[in-house]
DNA sequence: CATGATTACTTAATCGATTTCGGAAAAACC
DNA sequence: GGTTTTTCCGAAATCGATTAAGTAATCATG
């Protein structure tokens, strides 16, 4: 490897010189940086990034944190989109992406530690359980960090539009002619919270009573769960006409339910998913969805967290709120 | 932070001494190592990575080549129980994981050049394409690198059996009474080789030919393309028996237009995927599929990797083969 | 011309660890 | 008792960068 000793040597200057000559310093003679910047070029020079680090206290380097707890993680295509997405801003900015998780090697480490231990600049989070200590540890460290679909206090978040993708759904239906509309939420989350809230508030604001059986819980992802609700709703005296379901791979259970019972959709129950995974635009019928901004939730946690670390003083914590958009498929069925 | 410093201070001895017991040198009083240790561990220290990684010219850092183009790379499945699993194993040896990629920030680097200036240990190289001089560059550098699913001279690899995979599948399809065996392969990449051949080859082991008709080309994951493969089949004066499908994310367009042209799996139609991705075991019927082990080949590559990082003497370039295993859906039927 | 300002560089300290070499004290040996 | 060996610890160099402070040399100014 060269070093700035090797270039230095080369150039018959001090080492500082040829750092400040890099790094574009106003004391350097303009003929100098350039002949030494030339040499840098030939030789291959490459800063280190590690030595860098250790002086300068800035690794460049983001942490993000994923759990990937029965694939509600990187399994799940909304999260590698987003992980996709942040690296490459990340990348813009010159920063690298390193995992951080728990117990790292032989050395028990919580989440603080493994991110102060590998001298990340800042944290990105996602897909967590938000209410576990070694995560609010982090959030209430000297790191700054960006999470993602959940607000902590003086903390910047950025949020996927919950409230309003909901409601843009159920009016979506509701203007498709649909009273009797099923909602089989997720679990356990705080994104389940507004979504069922929004659910409801919206059916108000349009008059709509819901039934309490109309009301299904079932866990995130999990097609098996989802088509045991749908079987529920099935087997009510009054079924629904439409049925919106926790999210576009869950509906797949759903959809096998409606099959085995010989109802097809759109004719005989009009459905909806969430999310628009790549797999909703390629089922026949398309399924009609709301897809979440993935890249630009991604883009805007890495930008926050850089804005972060490089202008902690002027600023303040946000929480950005990045729509999505409803993608009209084929199974809704507009009924008179 | 809390620095060997700070500890040596607090113990009253020099931070050689405190280096020395912490990393457990045999010429250091066991007393006053076992003070240091517990000083240590009530002062909450942590060693900086950064630090070490500068001194001992080792990062425990692991760079992960996954390039992400039109979806195959994290956005598959595949690739991302790959990078789980990597991750997983990594950090058991004590190694953490950063995405090497070009270009970052306003530097203009190739893949070496980014490895090297993270000071990473070595690469895991996983979905690129593999001709790229870029790659080849890294391949052929001072970096310890392990490729998946393809073979470099000299380099260790992991390789999923996709002559075997693509055997088994033939066997099992032949075993079900068919004869006239249709395959939709990838396009562009060894592992399409590999398949391709297998399939022939197997195929005329079992007294089969197989007309030109019946072999056809699509993209990996892309279901649009599938499904004209598909539809270019059942135009065939005569249609095959069943269709093996470049994965199991294609097949969707496959099943779609055998629904659009009310043909039946697996009655009127038998139907075989590649990969066993999660959504095949949740469609019904369930598809017949050669379920990649991905965890065990990012395992794989993690330990290989390592062993070339921490034993560079002992080593020998090694290419592992990682059997998946067939899953019987209910896809194909048999036929007498 | 003497003094102060500017320019263009160098010296040396620093970040937080590790490790070689050496040295003092204690223990072992003849 | 004197010599050798062992035990235990410290001083200082080192990894590759950055930067505050300092120093010549040149230039400008009254």
């Amino acid at each position: 490897m060269v070093t700035i000793t090797d270039l230095s040597r080369r150039c018959n200057v001090s080492r500082a010189t040829v750092s400040k000559a890099l790094n574009g310093h106003s004391d350097i003679n303009a003929e100098t940086a350039a002949h030494i910047r030339q040499v840098a070029k030939e030789m291959g020079y490459l800063p280190n990034a590690t030595a860098r680090a250790l002086k300068l206290g800035r690794s460049h380097n983001i942490g993000v944190l994923f759990v990937d707890k029965t694939s509600s993680g990187l399994g799940h295509e909304y999260f590698s989109r987003i992980l996709e997405s942040v690296k490459q801003e990340a990348e813009r900015s010159g920063y690298d992406i390193t995992f951080i998780s728990r117990d790292i090697g032989t050395l028990p480490m919580d989440y603080y530690e493994h991110a102060k231990y590998r001298n990340c600049d800042g944290v990105i989070i996602a897909s967590v359980d938000f209410t576990d200590p070694a995560v609010i540890k982090l959030v209430n460290s000297d790191i700054p960090t960006v999470t993602l679909d959940y607000v902590f206090d003086s903390r910047s978040a950025v949020l996927s539009d919950n409230v309003g993708g909901m409601a843009d759904l159920v009016r979506y239906v509701y203007g498709k002619g649909h009273r009797r509309i099923a909602f089989i939420h997720g679990e356990g989350t705080s994104v389940t919270q507004k979504r069922l809230g929004s659910f409801y508030k919206t059916c108000a604001e349009l008059g709509l009573t819901i039934p309490e059986a109309y009301v299904e819980a079932a866990t995130f992802h999990d097609p098996k769960a989802s088509g045991l609700a749908t079987r529920r709703l099935l087997a009510l005296k009054e079924r629904p006409t439409c049925i919106l379901y926790p999210d576009d791979f869950s509906f797949i259970g759903g959809m096998n339910e409606l099959e085995r019972q010989g109802v097809s959709i759109p004719e005989e129950m009009s459905v909806a998913g969430y999310d628009g995974i790549l797999l909703s635009q390629v089922l026949r019928p398309r399924l009609t969805t709301y897809r979440q901004d993935a890249e630009a939730m991604g883009r805007e946690a890495a930008r926050q967290l850089v804005e972060i670390i490089e202008r902690p003083k002027e600023w303040i914590p946000r929480q950005i709120m990045i729509p999505g958009r409803l993608l009209e498929g084929d199974t809704v069925r507009a009924i008179e």
